[in-house]
DNA sequence: GGACGTCTTGACGGGTCCTTAACGTCCCGG
DNA sequence: CCGGGACGTTAAGGACCCGTCAAGACGTCC
């Protein structure tokens, strides 16, 4: 294998510098982010083994931006933080973080934990991170958070593109409703199966040149929702 | 998904308590050893989905067990220490252990760490799984829930689509009429032999190229009905 | 406070699916 | 040759699911 490449995401100087001699005499190769919308960005362009990241940003949390990246990709997030609450580890690991690092922190146990995350995606074969969906017209970029039909974006609010990346992520197989009202709305509202059907509507309107005959959001009556897939 | 099962491997009787009942109240299945030996076993026979483990055994040493286990499974181990030390943690995570808690450690922080576990198994089992029947010109695919006569999908409801699945689980063997029955609509309608006809019917019409004479969807006069496998 | 975008909620019409019943067919024994 | 049982076929009714529209609630930004 290759150097493996890590994203860093810290904005102290003093942490960077530290992480890059910690790492480099290592044979990783580094890339650095002190905001976190530099972070997302060299993520998606990187294409990283794993990312480190410090919650404490100057511009946006750091929850979110593992939640942006989560969006997309699987990989590997280190979070280290200078807080070290139960509640903070949970919230983060949650998140969609994989592990959780209080400063202070050593070299040693920094590089296990690297390795340790390495050996995970080393197993785990490199499948659908492509950040783009496509089915015919429909495009939707997951790390930019747009939707194409033909040439023509469209604006999705926030519920039909969550609706929209559930199915992605599932495409070609059934979600059941109950399965997508948890995943959308949340464990406490599986029973409404009456917001689904209003919002594919919604995203039907939007994304299908003939909304009565969709050929990507299909129905599965009585069970759920399919998004076609190629 | 049913409830993930998890080993315990802990000699201290307090903490096995306080493990059992933090784990059992969010729905886990839980198995306990209390010597290395039996850990061992218990992985094996239990295969679990996750695998706690305190390092301060009294029969061997906890790093043996993690690299015993790592011989032949790729279950995720959490370790429990009373040592602190970077070393330690070090040389249990580069033993094979996916992660490392120093006691004391709060319940919230373990259930989260198990949560990050779970959703690693969870992404990397579904690679190889084709999951999809086939026999002459039909196909089944269970993943996808799709039936495929030559390249034509077919589109069952949700009872015809049961039926076909019912009878794809026991392929080659007779179903009887009360087992079809229960399985599809339940343990309240095991006299209504007729549904089963109804439904048998229709499946034909969709499945078979002469309904009449069926070659993938047998009856078995007077016992129930038989799917032919290769 | 008002305008706007978004989400929730209810009502209603149309369509799909399940149930049920009636009838047809085949086979076998009387 | 007749009759009955098991199975296959078809269709109608109604229950349930789904798509649609619109009104109201809610939050946010000017």
């Amino acid at each position: 294998m290759p150097d493996p490449v890590v994203v860093v995401i810290e904005d102290e100087p003093q942490i960077r510098k530290f992480l890059r001699a910690t790492l480099e005499g290592q044979g990783y190769r580094l890339f650095e982010a002190t905001t976190g919308a530099d972070g997302v960005v060299e993520v998606s362009s990187r294409q990283p083994d794993v990312v480190i990241i410090d919650l404490g940003l100057p511009d946006m949390d750091g929850l979110d931006v593992i939640r942006r990246v989560r969006e997309w990709t699987a990989v590997p997030v280190i979070v280290l933080s200078a807080r070290g609450q139960e509640r903070d580890k949970v919230t983060a690991l949650d998140a969609g973080a994989d592990d959780y690092m209080s400063k202070p922190f050593g070299a040693g146990e920094l590089l296990a934990r690297i390795r340790v995350a390495l050996r995970h995606t080393a197993g785990a074969s490199h499948e659908g991170d492509d950040a783009v969906f496509r089915v015919g017209e429909l495009r939707v970029h997951l790390v930019r958070r747009q939707v194409f039909v033909g040439d023509k974006e469209m604006h999705l609010t926030p519920i039909e593109y969550k609706l929209l990346t559930t199915l992605v992520r599932h495409a070609g197989k059934v979600v059941t409703h109950q399965q997508l009202l948890r995943e959308v709305w949340g464990p406490a509202h599986t029973e409404q199966a009456h917001y689904a059907r209003v919002y594919m509507a919604h995203l039907r309107h939007k994304l299908e040149a003939e909304p009565a005959r969709p050929r990507y959001l299909l129905t599965e009556s009585g069970v759920g929702y399919r998004l076609a897939a190629e």
